[in-house]
DNA sequence: AAAGTCTGATAATTATTATTCACATAATTA
DNA sequence: TAATTATGTGAATAATAATTATCAGACTTT
């Protein structure tokens, strides 16, 4: 079940807000400080926080870094009634994956929030993953090499990845593709093409550490 | 050197742009379109691109994956005449470092610029270290948690973080922490209690997959 | 059939990790 | 104060895991 934590200092709005999220069917729990909330993030885990941005005491912006220390997978959607493309640009700059503006109506609100999520479950199902076959197949710049020509060409056979990655011994090379696909970066197509998985993918854009 | 490539449709404007740059000791060079973006990103290397939303063709934002494919540490500012909160979250999420809106005086743009620049040089700074060190350090989940815990408390003794990290034998985690520490994930202080280096902070950040 | 492509298995080599020992210093306790 | 215990660091060695080199076979393509 999705858990929602929604810190909203208004307590109308918040009430408002919880009503809604249930309806969708979350789970929810209502707070009214941004302290508040990194506390009820360091006790139980959600799948996303709906943040004021403007609350007495810190801003739904400030806390993001504080509940990501605890749980680096939360979505967090900032609310804001004073939403400027300067404010938008910088809540998303400190971590927040989306930005909604009051007044918003109940649909507006549901189609963030699932959106978030959906692309949070990404960068979830690349997580589910052993982290430390990942890791330890980056670890190896032949490897780096052949994934992010992957990541040019979209597919490629054995042998022109092999030579594209400057590798003589096509054996040698079989072995690191291997490790790839062990760690679920590499898959083949149907054509028994090499291609990246999703997570190969996200990997590949977000861990941007150079060859 | 620092190198902007800018992308804008208007004659005009790019002109302007292009003057208010160099002005500033920039090296610019300018394009019309995203697609001439793309080819001059994969021709030479910048430091920014400076890329206009609406083009004929296509959008500034559509272009960033290509660029960053070729130029992984390529920092982009989207400009925009119809600027509205959710199209700069969007643009955002497509990876944009910062969004200007139309009508912009020359002052905004220059600081924007310098602004996204220097972020971008904390993510440069962490891919200077031999990225095989550093992923090597990470193959490991001792020290994946040592990292976070370091991460959590800041400044942590030795058999604090030893005993944090659930390891009894602290010869063995002296030697997991002297990989982190030649990984340049983690130093030691004045005081000798160890903390994490700008990179250390950096990755553990970013390469959030979970311990 | 010949040449190239692709894959897997195995031993040899090398790197990483765990264990053990040694030693220095700081903090406690007798 | 001297002895004792906990802390902190380094280095040598043994155990384990990762990588490379080599061989062998199957499958395509020409």
């Amino acid at each position: 079940m999705t858990k929602i934590l929604v810190a909203e200092d208004d307590n109308e709005l918040r009430k408002n807000i919880l009503e809604i999220l249930e309806l969708e069917g979350f789970e929810v729990l209502g707070v009214s400080s941004a302290e508040s909330a990194i506390e009820a993030c360091e006790q139980q885990t959600f799948d996303l926080a709906l943040m004021d941005l403007l609350m007495t005491g810190m801003t739904g912006v400030e806390a993001i870094s504080n509940m990501r220390q605890v749980q680096p997978l939360l979505a967090v959607v900032i609310i804001t009634a004073y939403a400027t493309v300067d404010t938008a640009v910088d809540a998303m700059k400190k971590g927040a994956d989306s930005v909604i503006t009051k007044p918003f109506n109940s649909a507006e609100l549901v189609v963030t929030i699932r959106r978030s999520l959906a692309e949070k479950q990404m960068l979830k199902s690349a997580s589910d993953l052993d982290p430390d076959m990942v890791y330890a197949a980056l670890a190896n710049p032949l490897r780096r090499h052949a994934l992010k020509y992957l990541g040019l060409h979209k597919e490629l056979k054995f042998m022109d990845l092999c030579r594209l990655s400057g590798i003589e011994d096509h054996t040698k090379f079989n072995f690191h593709l291997r490790q790839l696909k062990l760690a679920g970066l590499v898959t083949q197509n149907e054509r028994k093409l090499y291609i990246l998985t999703t997570t190969g993918q996200y990997v590949l854009q977000h861990h941007g550490l150079s060859v």
